[in-house]
DNA sequence: TCTTAAATATGATTAATATCATGTTTTTAG
DNA sequence: CTAAAAACATGATATTAATCATATTTAAGA
């Protein structure tokens, strides 16, 4: 379904959601255990969407990574686009170039709606809608 | 998703669904390209379905590939089951080990419902139930 | 029984993902 | 102005998935 970097990276953006904001920045090696992702690796997926201004980032002494209440705006699927390509979640699930509603594949046929629905809340949720399903202990993060 | 693997297989058995039974066996190298899969590789994906026994083979001359009613019977899920495991399609979404319903993760609470569905259309469809469809031109089967 | 034609079993190669490592740039505070 | 601390940029390595190749086994028909 999603790739390890895109799994990795929500992980990652949740937890600095519930963690952090502009005056409580966290580095790296302070938070890559908490979510077991390694520290090098989680560091790239953040750099990339922090210059996609989807997190925020500061350099040098007292820096780290952060998200402000801008940030939080933006939705999952925005981060798995960015981390996996729109290729990946909404391709056919036959791999079939010319599938589509007008003529679809048995597969795309029978879990469309299902699909659709999906897709439509990846892209309707906000880092904020799950940070505060996460602030009510709705959901959790376990590692 | 899906891996390629899962996809070529699925395009194969269908369209041996459509050509093929006892009396009319159908060789690699005559349906590879009608599928758009390389003919080692699907060839390697059928022998494991073979085994498997959810299609039939025969060796020799006039042998090949096949598929019988008693094989229409077999699930779509078992397929992808065979060729990706189990795992790949039901495990969650942030890769978690511990999430489930009743300590969720933030996705796995968000998709879980048509997610739940997808998977179970996925077990409950036989291959004859999506071969009766292209054959009543319900769904197609571009390359 | 011999030849030929097919799947089968196995493994090699290639490509894509995931993971790790490190020098560069920026910023803070002394 | 300098030293240290952080992200940033880039690329190297390792692992997994996709693809290709081939010798072996089985069956049909002459």
């Amino acid at each position: 379904m999603l790739s390890n970097s895109s799994k990795y990276a929500l992980k990652a953006v949740l937890y600095l959601a519930l963690h952090t904001d502009e005056n409580n920045k966290m580095m790296v090696k302070d938070f890559s255990e908490r979510i077991n992702v390694p520290k090098a690796y989680i560091a790239k997926l953040l750099q990339e969407l922090a210059k996609r201004k989807i997190i925020s980032s500061a350099k040098g002494p007292y820096g780290g990574f952060y998200i402000t209440e801008s940030n939080k705006k933006h939705t999952i699927m925005e981060i798995i686009e960015i981390i996996d390509g729109k290729k990946r979640i909404e391709s056919c699930m036959l791999g079939l170039e010319d599938c589509n509603e007008k003529k679809p594949c048995p597969i795309h046929s029978l879990i469309s709606p299902s699909r659709s629905k999906m897709i439509a809340l990846l892209k309707s949720k906000t880092i904020d809608d799950l940070a505060k399903d996460l602030e009510l202990n709705k959901v959790f993060l376990p590692v």
